[in-house]
RNA sequence: GCGCCCGUAGCUCAGCUGGAUAGAGCAGCGCCCUUCUAAGGCGUUGGUCGAAGGUUCAAAUCCCUCCGGGCGUGCCA
């Protein structure tokens, strides 16, 4: 791949000595890379129009035009030129992140909660970066951390020794497990023995109680094969399904080590580490380690977490995509683990993301407010089926199909935007297959096999450029030729976005070239032209992979 | 109170390491299938970039102050 921006600053820099490489810009509106020249104009003693119009005369390049206007020295690449570089290039070889290894914490299932909009964020952020680390050469390391800790697993068995039975448990699974939740959150606000109960049975989990974690085992056994089974849906991957409550004996360590670096200490009876004196301005409330009553808290377990990671992984970087609520508490983890000297506190990110609303209200499984995923993909899978069933009713597997499609609509949905921005979920922009969607980018990559397969393949023999020069072809190909950078940018910022925004300006650019010139014209034209759509289709399927999607030849 | 995030077209959002007329999609209106998948393409309507200052040759983009919304702020996670 030609780096035009190099080039084009290397042969300004001998008219221009004063121009740096940030001012060599893209810009498409007049050409592909301009320089302005009015920064020079002080130091010059000259206006910048006279310094662009001299300068562009002097500049020597090969294979890029220049030319001069109000101003801007702009530089025109030459399009054949473009396209043999595109075509010369293999997509998907760009490995930079080669030997790297990064740990990506995504999803985090409650257990006995079935998943929820609220959990399609982190799970599809996570998910798609993991995918797209790989693409890139890194290791990358899927972990599901469990939320599998904590006092209000108590009242579940408590609320399961009540009102349910194993029988029941083993026909209905996660159902029962909800309803005996919310029934406690409910019961409890007007049954204080209830609460006592609970922390009873929460004790014996931790204790080691035979039966309590029997129960609490198979709780969690059914919860994880009910999100395994989304994840299947959904093409996300894990490499380790390891909770809280692995962490939970691994905390007297991290204490140790917090002893040892004189951090520990203790406050009203619990056990803090101070985040406010250390003098480098940045003050915030403490870590809290442990609780007056000797339970290890939240923060505690993430310490032990990141070490156990750091010493089994040997990351370079260590993601966590959690919502932005919780932003503080990863400020203070990151903060603790700099105190106590650990050189790789810089390598952590909080991967943080919007809250999620529907309807303008929060989500709350506790208050049984909940729009649940399987509801939303068995809407978009209906739907999907019912559009092939009336365009497409040949079409030889339907069913699965209508998976890909349904299913891509809502993960893409949830990957079009800035992650930072809160999101209120819209049932219906998550099933609109028009437009800027999930659907749109799948029907132009089947468009592309269809072409293909009429013609009996991308010819092997060596096209001709110039055939794709006019702007339809053209715009197509310059968003080809920097695919591999937007998938590092995604990588880099952490922005799956960056990719399905990408795709869908290439199926904007390749329809816009279906629409103004015939592929199927004979001769060298159609040659040409077959091997962009061959170039086309490929891109799409490997971005699409890269976002979740599943990338059907027909539909 | 303090801290972080967000505020761009009726709606959902790009653009934000400053650059030449602020871009898409949805919704609305009007076209294009006897030629490669019309889940498509073309045209059109729609904007004091939350407000006011400042820095700069140049600000949606950087800085300050306000306003509006979200989240958090010691014994939940």
């Amino acid at each position: 791949m030609v780096d035009y921006r190099s080039k084009i600053y290397e042969a300004v820099k001998a008219v221009l000595p004063s121009v740096e490489k940030d001012d060599v810009t893209a810009a498409d509106a007049f050409c592909d890379y301009c320089v302005p020249c009015f920064k020079l104009a002080k130091v010059m003693r000259k206006s910048p129009a006279v310094i662009a119009q001299e300068a562009a005369s002097a500049v020597k390049l090969d294979g890029v035009g220049v030319s001069a206007l109000n101003g801007y020295l702009n530089f025109t690449v030459d399009r054949e030129a473009l396209v043999k570089d595109t075509f010369e290039s293999k997509l998907g070889e760009y490995k930079p992140l080669n030997g790297k290894t990064v740990c990506i914490d995504y999803s985090s299932v409650n257990i006995a909660k079935p998943f929820h909009i609220g959990h399609l964020m982190t799970t599809v952020i996570g998910g798609s970066l993991y995918k797209i680390y790989r693409a890139l050469g890194a290791t990358a390391v899927g972990i599901n951390h469990l939320g599998d800790f904590g006092t209000q697993f108590g009242g579940l068995i408590s609320a399961f020794r009540r009102w349910g039975s194993e029988k029941e448990l083993e026909e209905r699974g996660l159902d029962l497990l909800l309803e005996l939740y919310v029934r406690y959150n409910k019961e409890a606000e007007t049954d204080a023995a209830l609460a006592d109960e609970a922390r009873s049975w929460s004790n014996k989990i931790e204790s080691g109680d035979k039966y309590a974690v029997g129960l609490f085992d198979k709780f969690k056994a059914i919860t994880i094969e009910q999100a395994k089974k989304v994840y299947l849906r959904l093409n996300i991957e894990f490499d380790s399904y390891l909770g809280e409550s692995f962490y939970v004996d691994k905390v007297s360590a991290v204490e140790k080590k917090l002893k040892a670096k004189d951090l520990l200490k203790i406050s009203d009876g619990a056990e803090i580490v101070e985040l406010d004196g250390d003098g480098d301005g940045e003050k915030m409330p403490p870590a809290l380690i442990r609780r007056s009553d000797g339970a290890s808290l939240y923060i505690a377990r993430d310490l032990a977490a990141a070490y156990y990671r750091h010493d089994t992984y040997a990351f370079d970087k260590c993601l966590y995509v959690v919502a932005s609520h919780q932003a503080l508490h990863f400020k203070q983890l990151f903060k603790v683990l700099e105190l106590m000297g650990e050189p790789w506190a810089s390598d952590m990110v909080h991967v943080s993301y919007g809250m999620v609303s529907v309807d303008g209200m929060g989500l709350s499984t506790r208050h049984g407010n909940v729009l649940f995923l399987n509801d939303v993909l068995s809407a978009a899978v209906e739907k999907a089926q019912s559009i092939i069933e009336e365009r497409n009713p040949t079409l030889e597997n339907k069913a699965e199909v209508a998976e890909s499609v349904g299913v891509g609509a809502v993960v893409f949905d949830a990957l079009y935007d800035g992650r930072l921005k809160d999101k209120n979920f819209s049932l219906a922009d998550a099933l609109n297959f028009d437009g800027e969607t999930g659907p749109y980018v799948q029907y132009t990559h089947a468009r592309c096999v269809s072409v293909l397969s009429k013609a009996g393949g991308a010819p092997k023999k060596k096209i001709d450029y110039s055939v794709l020069t006019d702007d339809a072809a053209y715009e197509t190909v310059k968003l080809l030729n920097t695919f591999d950078e937007a998938v590092y940018s995604a990588a880099v910022k952490y922005e799956p976005s960056i990719i399905s925004r990408r795709l869908v300006k290439i199926c904007q650019a390749f329809n816009r070239f279906y629409n103004a010139d015939r592929i199927m014209c004979g001769g060298a034209e159609q040659d040409a032209r077959l091997a962009l759509t061959a170039r086309v289709e490929a891109a799409l399927e490997y971005g699409l992979s890269l976002v979740l999607l599943d990338a059907p030849e027909r539909m």
